[in-house]
DNA sequence: CTCCTTGCAAACCGTTTGCAATCGA
DNA sequence: TCGATTGCAAACGGTTTGCAAGGAG
């Protein structure tokens, strides 16, 4: 079940363009980075997969580009986990939310009217707030830890 | 508009020793700083306040006393803003989420049938996945700021 | 009396930044 | 050409930890 990518015909260079941003080898590497898979990654994961391509580009310029890319709304970081990391991954057009596993820490992108529904109640009820950016993260047990895991403590 | 605190019969020393805890100093000053407003507080936020009743409690034993509070589920900690800033309040019996202005910074609680709906949307449709912890976290502009601030950029 | 908890200071770790060199347009 | 971008290394800031002294039960 791969996730399509947000426009996949286009380029580094032509989202990179698109936005008025100089085109550069770690803009590239980070964005073909993030948009050939479908998981979350940290900062330094992204870093390890763009060193692949090219060793010369450093931590801080991905930092950099990943600050670029979510400044022009091409790319987002969500807070999982009670970590203080970072995980990116390209915007994509839907709304979506992440169903986190406690025990084996696997992320699941879900797609639908969730979010969509939380806004527009949003949009009625709240008298005048604005919603602009819903962040929904769901804790819980995977259908593979279920059954394994008592209904107890995670890590002890 | 003064949020309701869980038990508010119930002492720090009541909260220790149900859950087999020992009663300290640190921890009374903890539980009591939380206990004691409806804002979200900083680690270090709550150390200031902690300061005021006993000024020889040190930040780490603080955030000792958090952690422990947080592992026998009293105290929970979230992730606003993007910062990696941790916010902790008193664990409310009724489900609720939060709103953050991007603008003034401002957060709101709201309690309601929302994050009970996200529940139930879940137990019936993901095959499996069992939600225990619903974080719901809505960026966007408070009534305060919508008039205020262009459409664009808060910070610059 | 025993083990848990604390204060202190140093370590941690993800992220940011200043600076001179380099690169893109 | 010339300002934007990079690599490097050092700084940052919230949080954690090792250790000896102090405190709860």
């Amino acid at each position: 079940m791969v996730y399509p990518h947000n426009v996949p015909e286009e380029t580094a260079a032509d989202v990179l363009r698109r936005h008025g941003q100089r085109v550069t080898d770690a803009r590239v590497a980070v964005w073909e980075t993030l948009a050939g898979t479908d998981e979350h990654l940290t900062a330094e994961s992204v870093a390890k997969r763009v060193a692949v391509m090219d060793p010369s580009i450093n931590l801080a310029s991905v930092y950099r580009s990943l600050a670029l890319f979510e400044e022009i709304g091409e790319v987002r970081q969500s807070h999982l986990g009670p970590d203080r990391t970072a995980y990116w991954e390209v915007g994509h057009p839907d709304e979506h939310f992440h169903l986190v596993c406690r025990n084996c820490g696997t992320v699941d992108h879900h797609r639908g009217t969730l979010v969509r529904q939380i806004m527009d109640h949003l949009q009625g009820k709240e008298h005048g707030f604005v919603p602009e950016r819903v962040e929904l993260t769901v804790t819980g047990l995977c259908p593979n830890c279920v059954g394994v895991t008592g209904s107890d403590h995670p890590h002890h």
